[in-house]
DNA sequence: CTGAAAGCGCTAACAT
DNA sequence: ATGTTAGCGCTTTCAG
């Protein structure tokens, strides 16, 4: 059965399209009765306007893109919440952009995300958002910039958490380096001084950033920083666990009772590690993690950790998106502040025994 | 600066459309000179056709809608990765349509089921994908099901683990009930004859069926269901902990030493539960769980669970979605098998500790 | 191998 | 208040 159209309508009500056109879209008055009948066979019909061919002439889709890099890391569908509850009251639909770095090669990654930039455009989408991939790069290359920016020629993009070089553009940003220095000084002030920094990737902006909240807040302490305390290569559970044991490798004498993770995912890792060796969490050991994905409230134990408010900063990007979309706004940035979460992962150094007891205790047992 | 259309190259390429148009699509042959110029011009002007316009013609979209209740549910994600693997494949792209059934009242879930249904339509997506929602009530209202009839008479929807009364659908399903076998084997496998079953809500197919497994195990091996210890009302870590304590909470010397969840996260609840009554799991209380999200390998002690394939069965969907874009396939069902995973949530049964002394320790300290 | 022209289903002037 | 008509940007016969 082929679909109905206007036209289909149309005859049947003895009126032109224009009038059932007007019906629709309450664009200039219609004796009611007539509205009456057209509203009428449109129930009748089950009829559906096409939104392809309004789309056409209207040049909106209602339709906005998001890109980003592992629906499966648990950050991302929390910011992707935000985004849905702001824009769906706004009219719009979502196109779910999954570059899946998870399983490739991270060149891979990147030609998705160009790959998807196209075909996004094509689909006329009023709208992009990216997360996650080139736009945390410390530093990206001048192309996968560029790319980026001529897109944000012809419809407006909104980067979230991230930045790209040689262009303006409309950003909402969580301050990462107010989040280090919180999540440091959180330790700091429960008597720890032996404070190690792991996780992240060092090419990651953000990890940068993290890492300089870190060095700031144990420098304004005069507390010492040990380069081989600062361990990063991984956001993933997996490579928390093989920070710690790399932390916990070697005399044991001689190790952190606290530690600083780049994110919630590699602190569980942490914690499981340090569980291996034999040491209580938060006892023997302080772990404190980044984002405050759900996960970390559930994790026994709870994990101590810095929001970073993924509902908000999605809603806050949908908002932007929305008001740019139509109007030639000026490019934005807005910062949103991190927040100290306490839990249970985090307590007050206990001395003289953190480190030589509770150290023993793991090399011996 | 207004997009450039085949026109704008036709004329500067000295041709008409229709050749253009020909290049673009490979659809019949062109002079290897003019083809070359027209890539030029293409190139040059980074023309992207609009393939809005390209659609309403060729009545097909390469669009497809996944309607789902709560991408914040690690669950779907990763159901999520399965379709996005295969679909982008297929060169699809996705709306995603998450009816927030989190932090709403179920009505309104229902509701924007129906709404995003039509705006699936009226985008002319090529095909629907459900999960979650009307498609897991054990007994759907005749007006809802009968929704989504309407819809599959004009496009192919698949429905991924769940059923609509009244009309047959394309579905990619898992053998609940034989999950539900599986994981109370296990546990009477390991001694256990005290086996609670918590978690789930009853007017849901899954549990129903999760929980007539359950049944099916211990009548099977002569073991007594206690009405008592089956809690059903919820799927959430918090739901868990209220069930666990509802366990917990009579006479101590009376509680079960082994329990079936309806999922992971109820699962993760029960652990935290019986962990503040300072039970020790596995050693004085096994827990399984069902689903096998990424966390349940994460979380400490690491959950035994049954996995259902999430990946699969993303993938699944999306294949055989595929085969039917185009095609009148008929009517599928696929059923996969679920999987024992076991990890350290699960023990022996320790004979005459468990009940007495682990009991009172949790009612005395 | 290439061009002219007719739509796809809808909206928006411009008439009446 | 309603009808006529010209497109939106593309594909696709049908002719050459």
């Amino acid at each position: 059965m082929k679909p109905v159209t206007v036209y289909d309508i149309a005859r049947e009500a003895n009126v032109s399209v224009a009038t059932v056109s007007r019906v629709l879209n309450n664009t200039a008055p219609v004796k009611a009765s007539t509205r009456e009948r057209i509203m009428g066979l449109i129930q009748k019909h089950q009829f559906q306007p096409n939104a392809l061919a309004r789309s056409l002439i209207k040049k909106e889709t209602g339709m906005i893109g998001i890109i980003l890099p592992d629906i499966t890391n648990p950050f991302f569908p929390e910011v992707l919440a935000g985004l849905e509850q702001e824009a769906r009251n706004n009219g719009y639909t979502f196109f779910l952009c999954d570059t899946g770095s998870s399983n490739q090669d991270i060149k891979a990654q990147y030609q998705r995300e160009s790959q998807y930039l196209n075909i996004l455009m094509e689909k006329q989408v009023d709208g992009i958002i990216m997360i996650g991939g080139r736009i945390d790069l410390a530093r990206c290359s001048k192309e996968m910039a560029k790319e980026v920016a001529e897109v944000n020629k012809r419809l407006p993009v909104v980067l979230i958490n991230g930045n790209l070089p040689g262009a303006k553009f409309h950003r909402v940003i969580i301050d990462e380096v107010a989040g280090g220095v919180l999540a440091t000084e959180h330790l700091i002030g429960l008597g720890h001084t032996d404070i190690a920094f792991i996780g992240g990737y060092k090419q990651m902006s953000n990890t940068v950033q993290r890492l300089e909240g870190y060095t700031k807040a144990m420098q304004q302490a005069g507390l010492q920083i040990r380069e081989d305390w600062i361990i990063t290569g991984g956001f993933t559970v997996e490579a928390g666990k093989v920070f710690m044991n790399q932390l916990l490798g070697g005399e044991t004498e001689n190790r952190p009772t606290a530690i600083v993770c780049a994110n919630d995912l590699s602190a569980i890792g942490a914690i499981k590690a340090a569980v291996k060796h034999g040491l209580r969490v938060p006892e023997d050991m302080s772990i404190i993690g980044f984002d405050d994905i759900p996960l970390a409230a559930n994790v026994i134990p709870e994990l101590t950790t810095i929001s970073l408010k993924c509902l908000e900063l999605g809603r806050t990007a949908a908002h932007i998106l929305h008001q740019l979309i139509g109007k030639n706004g000026i490019d934005t940035l807005t910062v949103l502040q991190p927040e100290l979460v306490v839990r249970e992962s985090t307590a007050p150094l206990r001395v003289g025994i953190s480190i030589s007891a509770a150290g023993n205790v793991s090399s011996q047992g």
